[in-house]
DNA sequence: GTGAAAGCGCTAACAG
DNA sequence: CTGTTAGCGCTTTCAC
């Protein structure tokens, strides 16, 4: 079987303290019998238990991530810049995805707990939810008292760490970009609403119109819930109707997507017969010179970031709550204009 | 701090034995006294610590996933299905991203080795490589001595289940469908030819032109590594010499997109100027409307397939070594058309 | 410098 | 049906 530190305690002809010594490098070794023991343990392919360590120490070096979109490519590089740190910092992943699901969410959280995880980076399902389903969770996230990091969705008064986007200000910039352009009609087709998330970028767009006095006309809203499929279906169905915004923000990656597949089924052209922006950028629509503006974050660093905090937290357990805002990039690539 | 079984065994005024029977549903336990046990368990929101309870059974609930891309779509869904299954049962996974780097798999693979997992996926960075880097890997695995199941690239005389793709029948298949088609000169933009799976794509290739008695011509034959990147500059390359192929055979999905930003900024046409047809989908041309031909397999479910095949192994270790096929899916869109 | 002993939280015989 | 006991593999005092 495996290979235990009682083990190469005997073929050392040691005791197991010794052993464990020059595993921690803790406390004083004899540099001759140190190297007797390194080199038994290379030569037997021996690999202490992280089980039994984090028993014993009362501590695991394992961190939680759990997410609602695995196959989302937003959460795809969020998962990268996570992993590249903890990969540098010696420590474990675990990984949930809860499938936008509550009772996932739950479950993953329950699992979380029972791991004894030295810390959690949680994107909720929910985002300042009102409901119970935010009461349950908070409830549960001070059951587990360890530290935590919310990723781009959060909680009201949050005691928590957390990483968040410019919602609002993104969204107001695009607004506002469009309104320079000169359009006039501006339609939005909206993320969830009852993600605070949704509704700050919906407000961003609030703001702009309101501040260039611009009115906002209710028929140029289009309420969907950052899903490809929802963006398409609305997209197609004004698309159809003879009262067409001049252009429109999108508000996330997928809504991008549903709203450009509905663009090419109805013929239109992109800066041409409408005009539009986005939040996120969709990497594959660069790939593609598919000139699409947007507002974006760099969601790999997001991840980074996120990871980063954590560990400044467990140097440092009792510092203030930290919040950082990731900021948005403009980039603009045509779409937004106005068509001549 | 965090209660454990004791102190619940105390407040019940019973031994820990029976709080742990009741905690595993083993044993009898008296139906009052299992229900007093419950409820405190509830009400002092207890949960039990996995650590403790591995290193006692000598047996984790873990399952380690090792993949080289997490921001790839194809390992993004991968993910997606194994944590599904991963889910249904109730174990949790531990995550690693290799970067497509041969030491952080190394590393990747010593951590697994410590947490104990009770089994692993892995897609290693090497393929049915000649040299140290598979020996190596093979003797890392033999070490671990658990459960594995190898995903979509393999080892020379594997002893590990495994679940692959159709890498030759599905790329003769392409190619023999551009033969039908009509077309003569026909490219292809190969994969990594280090790897198995990219040998493999490229020998379905030449057979089918060879069964079809198409002569090869060393200069449609581009050799790439299953990146945008490379595929791009080649694409780009060719694309602005004097001597374009009839139609184009990409390897994988990355190799379509840079295949297909090289067309856009040539201006040539899909279909038209140039046809084509890839292994591998890719979502997003689909909801792009952008019809791209493929032959491709479902990802997601490869994920499943693969912890279904370690649950599999794990009921009965004693099997012989299972590999599965994963088959490919022919999509026609008209891209792989020869022009009129 | 090194070893003996206790203990981390849990499970698993084995008595009773 | 329930409690006692030993032990999982490791770390950590505390002696020596």
């Amino acid at each position: 079987m495996k290979l235990t530190i009682n083990d190469i305690a005997e073929i050392c002809q040691v005791s197991k303290s010794t052993v464990s010594r020059v595993l921690n490098n803790s406390g004083y070794v004899n540099e001759k019998t140190r190297e007797k023991i390194e080199k038994v343990i290379k030569e037997n392919i021996y690999y202490p238990s992280a089980t039994a360590r984090s028993l014993s120490k009362k501590e695991s070096n394992t961190i939680g991530v759990i997410i609602p979109e695995a196959d989302n490519a937003f959460f795809g590089e969020i998962l990268k810049g996570i992993s590249e740190v903890v990969d540098e910092k010696n420590l474990t992943l675990i990984f949930c995805d809860t499938n936008n699901n509550s009772s996932k969410e739950e479950r993953a959280l329950n699992m979380i707990n029972m791991q004894g995880v030295k810390g959690l980076i949680l994107t909720p399902v929910n985002d300042h939810d009102d409901g119970e389903a935010e009461k349950k969770l908070k409830g549960k996230l001070r059951d587990l008292k360890i530290p935590t990091v919310l990723l781009d969705r959060g909680v009201k008064n949050s005691q928590w760490d957390g990483v968040f986007f410019e919602n609002y200000q993104s969204s107001y910039r695009a607004t506002e970009i469009l309104i320079k352009e000169g359009h006039k009609k501006i339609g939005i087709i909206t993320g969830d609403l009852k993600l605070k998330i949704g509704k700050d970028r919906y407000k961003g767009y609030l703001n702009a119109l309101e501040d260039y006095k611009i009115m906002m006309d209710h028929k140029y809203i289009y309420e969907g819930n950052f899903s490809v499929e929802k963006a398409y279906q609305l997209s197609k169905k004004f698309m159809s109707s003879d009262d067409l915004p001049d252009a429109v923000l999108t508000c996330n990656n997928l809504t991008t997507l549903g709203f450009i597949k509905a663009l090419k089924e109805c013929n239109l052209v992109l800066g041409k017969d409408i005009s539009a922006i986005g939040i996120d950028n969709n990497e594959v629509l660069d790939i593609l010179g598919y000139d699409f503006s947007n507002v974006a974050r760099d969601a790999v660093d997001m991840g980074r970031v996120a990871m980063r905090m954590l560990l400044e937290r467990f140097e440092n357990p009792g510092r203030q709550r930290v919040e950082y805002i990731m900021p948005f990039k403009v980039s603009l690539k045509g779409s937004e204009k106005k068509s001549p």
